[in-house]
RNA sequence: GCGGGUGUAGCUCAGUGGUAGAGCGCCACGUUGCCAACGUGGCUGUCGUGGGUUCAAGUCCCAUCACCCGCUCCA
């Protein structure tokens, strides 16, 4: 399937508009139609009643270690500025970058290594990305640069060891990482990964406060709250949906990935000896999910990460992937991440911004020798009344993106195939194959024509159904033609009331995907459709 | 941010300096008896945006915005 033509359809059919784009567009967002509204709200409200709101606290289900409660929040979008800082959003996503005008490549400020040598009555910064065997790489690039060859590396008069570009102050004599003449590299410039706004009518620079890039810090800053409030025992799950705001280098292929995207997150809380068998849980019961609704194919897998892929603080990560068509032959992009997070968040929240030290993960210290950002102070412990245990909880972090996993199903859907026109000649068709779930509209209804009482019941039968579904009405044009237009929308069922629903009360319902039509008494359409849409 | 491509009707696209086009869709009326292709009529455009060159610009030049591809980035 070409993405052109899906992102056509999308268009003429009110799934998808560019943002603003009567004044041109604006780079990284986008709008809901019609719809696009009704299939979006869909995958939430799936995804809210299969994790959330339809859980059962009593059972033990497929996979789990035992029972657990889940419930929900819904969290400011701007927070206390420290949130960031804590969760370690701040430092990271605050960077400064040099591109480099010869190779044209981009480096993060921070992360270029180099080191001043002479030779040849000139002095120069050798400058490698930072990685492996950084020495040696700047010995050869250094033997080059001043064309000569490794058995005269004695010429060359090393200045200091290996430091970072920060500590040279003018370029102008700096080799770049890719390039073959000297400088190259333009001045540091700040990306904000944050969107950045300010609090108050008059704020000024310390008023300044970020849209959130994620929504889980809003659940574990409010941890406390719910254990004090809901009666909610470990293990038990935080549900929350909403917008974040990342501030992307390069928003591209469509909307995978935008500057403004809703996410549907779950933090877990559970106790640090059974969190393995909870990753593995919602891992497996994650994956089970997208695949129950219909990206059952090739184009979804599951990924466990390597070691060297994990953050930091993870001791086990998990990626729900989908070949989108947008990407290279092979690819796959990001729906959802399942991360063991450990008690990483919590502690920050406690205690300050934590880094790796070894093995272990202390607050980082500023060089006042302070925390350099400091935590609540409030305790995030967790009190087992029954084991008389105090333990912080372990987080398992089922993080999924609601404008990802959207389009996934779009482009899942989307099916071009061949189909019999009134002569049995076989005619193109465009359809979404949207499981009836997801689909915007549930069931057309259509009088066959429009004469001989057939459209007061099919009116009558459109409100009674409309109480209950998104339904449409349709009289206009030839009946294979209104099929067809509910075809390219994803609508699974049509109504049509015909010659003989006059006679005895019955009509037909057709299937979008094989056609196929059966009668069925007019009495129980609602209650076929209840259960063709569980 | 960089390089390449694209931008004309709701959609897909033609239009190589001289009156703005086609197909599909959409709307109305007629017709209608189950899968888009019946008849008649109708609507649709600051040619992405802003400048410039020219008697004349959709067409040439400059800038800018957006989309696609490749870099870069992606906790």
């Amino acid at each position: 399937m070409e993405m052109d033509k899906l992102v056509a359809l999308c268009k003429r059919r009110g799934f998808l508009f560019q943002s603003s784009e009567i004044y041109g567009g604006l780079n990284g967002f986008w709008d809901y139609g019609p719809l696009g509204v009704e299939l979006k709200r869909n995958v939430k409200e799936a995804w809210w009643r299969d994790m959330v709101a339809g859980h059962d606290d009593l059972a033990t289900l497929p996979g789990a270690p035992g029972p657990y409660a889940m419930t929900g929040l819904d969290c400011a979008i701007i927070m206390h500025p420290q949130v960031w800082k804590c969760s370690g959003h701040y430092d990271l996503f605050h960077d400064y970058m040099v591109d480099c005008r010869e190779s044209k490549k981009r480096y993060r400020y921070d992360q270029v290594q180099g080191r001043w040598v002479e030779a040849k009555g000139q002095r120069i910064f050798v400058a490698v990305p930072s990685g492996e065997k950084e020495d040696e790489q700047i010995e050869q690039r250094a033997l080059k640069y001043f064309n000569l060859r490794a058995k005269h590396a004695e010429e060359l008069h090393w200045d200091g060891p290996v430091v970072s570009l920060t500590t040279v102050k003018d370029f102008s004599q700096v080799l770049g990482p890719d390039a073959k003449e000297l400088g190259t590299l333009t001045p540091p410039r700040e990306f904000n990964l944050m969107f950045k706004t300010t609090v108050g009518a008059l704020g000024g620079e310390e008023d300044v406060a970020f849209l959130r890039p994620e929504t889980a810090q809003g659940i574990f800053v409010n941890f406390k709250n719910v254990i004090d409030s809901s009666r909610v025992r470990i293990p038990f799950g935080i549900a929350q949906m909403g917008k974040s705001f990342r501030n992307e280098i390069t928003p591209r292929y469509f909307t995978f990935r935008s500057r403004e995207f809703e996410q549907m997150e779950i933090e877990f809380f559970c106790h640090p000896r059974q969190s393995p068998e909870w990753y593995r849980y919602w891992r497996d019961r994650r994956y089970a999910w997208y695949v129950g609704l219909g990206l059952a194919g090739e184009r979804l897998r599951l990924r466990d990460h390597s070691p060297e892929e994990l953050s930091h603080y993870s001791c086990g990560t998990a990626d729900i992937e989908y070949a989108f068509p947008f990407l290279a032959k092979g690819e796959f992009g990001e729906l959802e991440g399942i991360a063991h997070r450990g008690d990483f968040d919590l502690r920050s929240h406690m205690e300050g911004k934590l880094v790796r030290k070894g093995n272990e993960l202390v607050v980082e210290m500023g060089p006042d020798g302070k925390p350099r950002h400091k935590g609540s102070g409030k305790d995030l412990s967790y009190f087992d009344d029954q084991t008389r245990e105090r333990y912080i909880p372990h987080v398992i972090e089922p993080s999924a993106g609601a404008d990802r996993a959207t389009l996934a199903f779009l482009c899942e859907a989307y099916c071009e195939d061949k189909v019999p026109d009134e002569n049995g000649k076989l005619t193109e068709r465009v359809v979404l194959r949207l499981h009836p779930r997801l689909a915007p509209i549930k069931a057309a209804v259509f009088p066959l024509v429009n004469k001989d009482g057939m459209p007061e019941i099919a009116q009558k039968l459109y409100r009674e159904l409309k109480r209950e579904f998104n339904v449409f009405y349709d009289d206009k044009g030839a009946v294979g033609r209104r099929y067809r237009r509910q075809d390219e929308a994803g609508t699974p069922y049509c109504f049509t009331i015909d010659g003989q629903t006059l006679q005895d009360n019955t009509v037909t319902i057709r299937d979008r995907d094989t056609l196929k039509q059966e009668r069925l008494p007019l009495a129980e359409v609602a209650h076929r459709l209840h259960e063709l849409l569980r």
